[in-house]
DNA sequence: ATGGCCAATATGATTGGA
């Protein structure tokens, strides 16, 4: 099966390309990322014509995941836990039974953190450390799990095209990245990683200065794998081509191939 | 030419994104 993740940034003025690119690559399950609208505005009927189930979180204007799944989405669980004070739409779980067992699910919108030296900084890591525990817990039942989405983190320089531009950035700061890679030391797998050493493969380019066509991007959209999921692992990849259409997010769809069991 | 964007909001300037 086919799990992708892709942060639409607004899934209302998204609707043509994401058809386009669920018709095209067939995805079995999709995390989205930045909907930016209320569930009651989330454009369901342009998914369910293509045989997908929907799960939405969202909130008004900012914000807000979701997932799309062919086979019916069960025990939907929204928000991330330990904080019953943040309101930001940006974590939803559910499972899917497939023929070979369930398969657990979370999309993930990780807080951006800029300017680091601001509350906003604080509020990312003590969202990451709220995604470790709940990482923690869910490892404990060895299922397959993958946790997808917009992670907000570079994990290395290799990652990102110039990486002396970005030392102070919350992506980038040791700080982020140590708590991103305390995370993955708990068993989890970067798909991508598991699949090419290759450096300058990124999932966003920003809209601003020609980023785009000089590919200066970073990669910021990832994957991560319980041991039970990343032994069923059979390919991983970013659909860059996705950057060049009209109207395009700034970030593209990441996905994973899991081979039956 | 060394800068350049995009989306949402009771919008026309501000905020957030990364």
């Amino acid at each position: 099966m086919r799990i992708a993740t892709w942060n639409v940034n607004s899934i209302k003025q998204r609707v043509e390309n994401a058809v386009a690119w669920l018709s095209a690559t067939q995805p079995d399950v999709v995390c989205m990322q930045e909907t930016k609208c209320l569930d009651n505005a989330f454009p369901r009927e342009a998914f369910e014509d293509l045989g997908y189930n929907i799960a939405v979180h969202g909130q008004k204007a900012f914000n807000g995941v979701a997932i799309l799944s062919k086979l019916p989405l069960e025990d939907v669980k929204l928000g991330l836990p330990g904080d019953d004070e943040d309101d930001h739409a940006r974590f939803m779980e559910a499972t899917v039974s497939t023929p070979s067992g369930a398969v657990r699910v979370a999309t993930i919108y990780l807080p951006n953190g800029n300017p680091a030296n601001t509350d906003k900084y604080t509020y990312k890591i003590s969202w990451m450390d709220r995604l470790f525990t709940y990482a923690h817990e869910r490892l404990k039942l060895e299922e397959p799990l993958v946790l997808a989405g917009d992670f907000n983190v570079i994990p290395t320089p290799a990652d990102v095209h110039n990486p002396e531009l970005w030392t102070t950035d919350a992506l980038f700061l040791p700080h982020t990245r140590s708590k991103f890679r305390a995370l993955t030391y708990l068993g989890l797998t970067d798909a991508i990683r598991a699949v090419t050493e290759e450096p300058n493969v990124y999932t966003f380019w920003d809209y601003q200065a020609g980023a785009w066509q000089k590919n200066n991007g970073i990669r910021i959209d990832h994957l991560l794998l319980s041991p039970a999921a990343a032994d069923r692992l059979t390919g991983a990849g970013i659909d860059k081509h996705v950057r060049a259409w009209e109207k395009p997010s700034d970030h593209v769809p990441v996905w994973v191939e899991l081979r039956d069991k």
